[in-house]
DNA sequence: TGCCAGGCTTCAC
DNA sequence: GTGAAGCATGGC
């Protein structure tokens, strides 16, 4: 066990905002998180404290880094300008939101998965993907299964992968796996590629097109300058900012005010009338 | 029951 | 180059 302070950190938020689909409620503040091969139990405590179910070296090597915590968050928060309303109350209203720093595999499958789904159905998918393909680990008696890797998708023909309810896109699965199995294309050295180059290979993939690469590098490379356009916040540009939000104004830091947009959208979060 | 969901591919034009 | 149709399935 390890118990530590952490400011502008919110668990329920993080995990509710559509950026993963492992992360689960557990009862009370407690939530389960399959990632990285491990299982891992986290609690919200009083006074912004967490107690995290792993030794203090496992935090240190792994969860510190999976949940963002060594990033100023407050800054972003705090560049906001008052004269955009509806973007303070979205970011007022996902204050402790952190961007996961996912695997870029895990993050790609499940981002081809989600298109036209929502997210209980996204969530149910890979469960799924994961069940049927994924190799069964044990946590401290625990069992619970790793996402599949590429080779374990691609030597299944897309007609298995249509069992776990993939529907049409399981073509679109098989296809990816075949292509970073393969080599074709090393997601690893794609790490070193800058932003255009990452986004121009992702999209060479079945199944990817702009919205889907730009989630996998806002979520899986942690390219936080990435926006993704899906049909939420396209409705927020429409119906809020006239047609594009200025995303030209938060350099560095765009992917993570999208990301606020998109939970307080899904939230039910609107415009006033005076936007 | 019908609509919609964190879109992409294909095919006219 | 652009726009529309088609796609499988589940949640609400």
């Amino acid at each position: 066990m390890y118990r530590t302070v952490i400011r502008d950190f919110s668990l329920r938020t993080t995990a509710e905002s559509g950026q993963c689909f492992r992360m689960l409620p557990a009862g009370g503040n407690a939530f389960t998180v399959a990632a990285m091969g491990r299982l891992l139990e986290v609690t919200g405590l009083p006074g912004g404290e967490f107690l995290f179910d792993c030794s203090p070296e496992e935090y240190e090597g792994v969860w510190r880094g999976y949940f963002d915590l060594d990033t100023d968050y407050g800054r972003f928060y705090s560049a906001v300008p008052p004269d955009d309303p509806f973007l303070s109350r979205a970011v007022a209203f996902s204050r402790g939101l952190r961007i996961l720093r996912q695997d870029p595999w895990e993050t790609l499958v499940s981002f081809i998965l989600s298109q036209r789904r929502n997210l209980p159905s996204i969530r149910r998918c890979v469960e799924n993907l994961c069940a049927s393909f994924g190799e069964r680990r044990d946590a401290g008696g625990r069992n619970f299964f790793a996402f599949p890797s590429p080779e374990a998708l691609a030597a299944q023909g897309p007609e298995r992968l249509a069992g776990c309810s993939l529907g049409y896109r399981a073509g679109y699965v098989h296809g990816t796996a075949l292509a970073v199995a393969s080599g074709r294309v090393d997601l690893g050295a794609l790490a070193g590629a800058d932003d255009a180059e990452l986004l121009r290979v992702l999209c060479t993939l079945p199944g990817v097109g702009v919205k889907v690469a730009s989630c996998v590098l806002l979520f899986g490379y942690h390219r936080l300058d990435a926006f993704p356009v899906d049909v939420w916040i396209s409705r927020v540009e429409r119906e809020v900012y006239g047609g594009a939000f200025p995303r030209e104004r938060y350099p560095g830091f765009a992917g993570v005010l999208q990301q606020c947009l998109f939970f307080y959208a899904r939230s039910g979060g609107s415009a006033p009338e005076a936007c």
